[in-house]
DNA sequence: GCATGATTTTAACACTGTAAAGATTAGATC
DNA sequence: GATCTAATCTTTACAGTGTTAAAATCATGC
């Protein structure tokens, strides 16, 4: 196509990083189910196959964004919990907070929907499983060592749980989102009113 | 094709409830990504279009079977409920029972990998919200009412998130899963142990 | 026995992911 | 600067998908 002005020219020069970015657009546009490798390239101004020089498979490029996913949760938990006034549930605000900022891409790391990890994608298991480390670790300055393994599932199921249902707009709207998690983390470290 | 014998015939008779089935069958082997139109049709030994007579789409299929799902969902915690030695934790564990033993189904449940869903499937929705308020009804007999909305979702948010974290393979294997789910639900009535 | 309506089929369209082969271009080497 | 090479991108093509439209088949009531 025209080469002289700033119309596009063969080589794009920025094709990967573009690639994922398209990628990503699309992913909070409409979900996982929305990626397409077609409508990637379209965007990107470039035809599909062209992707494949970079990704072999529209499940590589969702990878590379999982990936993208994690490494930006984990440095979003490690802020929380480095910052001043740290408590027992900064990281678990930091993490539905990282959720309620990308559904699409939190949907993405830990969905099924995609062939990448039904096939049994270990890497991404891996990822995620580093979540479950970090906050071990995290409780492992806090609490007696032996609760530390139940203490992190039962914290992680709680976030990732709360996570889901407000993305997918299951939380009774009208109240502040907010200060919803607040209260509901509060209860992870006092436990369920007493009985009446 | 062939008529004399048992083989099939024109009118297979009972369609309906055999695309269903069919397509839980699929949804279990291969999770809700591999629910398809054709293939549900192939296994029912009848062409594709011919389930548009019973359903408008395999949104619809996927929706039917959300349903069933719901159901048996909700009639394993009543039973759960309703059986003898019923603790507050009985309904949790019957929750992650269900998703553990229906891990495809579940999956689509509370996935958004189907257009249905993302397209505000309000239906959908409103199941969703029928476990809820499941639980907030059993909560009301045993807490102070003002308690009630956020333990409900407190507990909602706990057993949502442990079901999918088993489900998908991310609970440290080896350990008796149920076991591990017991111990997980009791935090949730003790609150986290206390630092050391 | 025949017409009607329900059920299912074949054929077709627009879309998808991806492979193969060829065109284009950037950059190194002379 | 000209040429060769390797990287990059395009066109073409194939097999699969969901879905629609039209035609074929059958069960049933009169």
């Amino acid at each position: 196509m025209a080469t002289h002005d700033g119309s596009p020219r063969y080589h794009h020069g920025n094709l990967r990083p573009t690639l994922l970015s398209m990628a990503r657009a699309l992913l909070e546009e409409g979900g996982p189910a929305a990626l397409s490798m077609r409508e990637i390239g379209r965007r990107a101004g470039v035809s599909a196959p062209a992707a494949y020089h970079y990704f072999n498979s529209l499940d590589a490029i969702a990878a590379a964004l999982a990936e993208q996913g994690f490494a930006e949760l984990s440095e979003g938990i490690d802020a929380a919990l480095a910052g001043p006034r740290r408590h027992l549930l900064a990281g678990g605000i930091a993490y539905v907070a990282f959720a309620r900022a990308n559904p699409g891409l939190y949907r993405l790391m830990f969905g099924e929907g995609f062939q990448a990890y039904s096939k049994g994608n270990e890497a991404i298991r891996g990822l995620r499983i580093g979540v479950y480390r970090q906050m071990k670790d995290d409780l492992e300055k806090r609490l007696t060592p032996g609760d530390v393994p139940n203490a992190a599932l039962f914290l992680w199921s709680l976030t990732h749980g709360l996570a889901l249902l407000m993305i997918d707009g299951q939380v009774e709207p009208g109240a502040d989102p907010d200060a919803k998690l607040e209260d509901i983390l509060k209860l992870a470290g006092m436990g369920l009113p007493a009985a009446r």
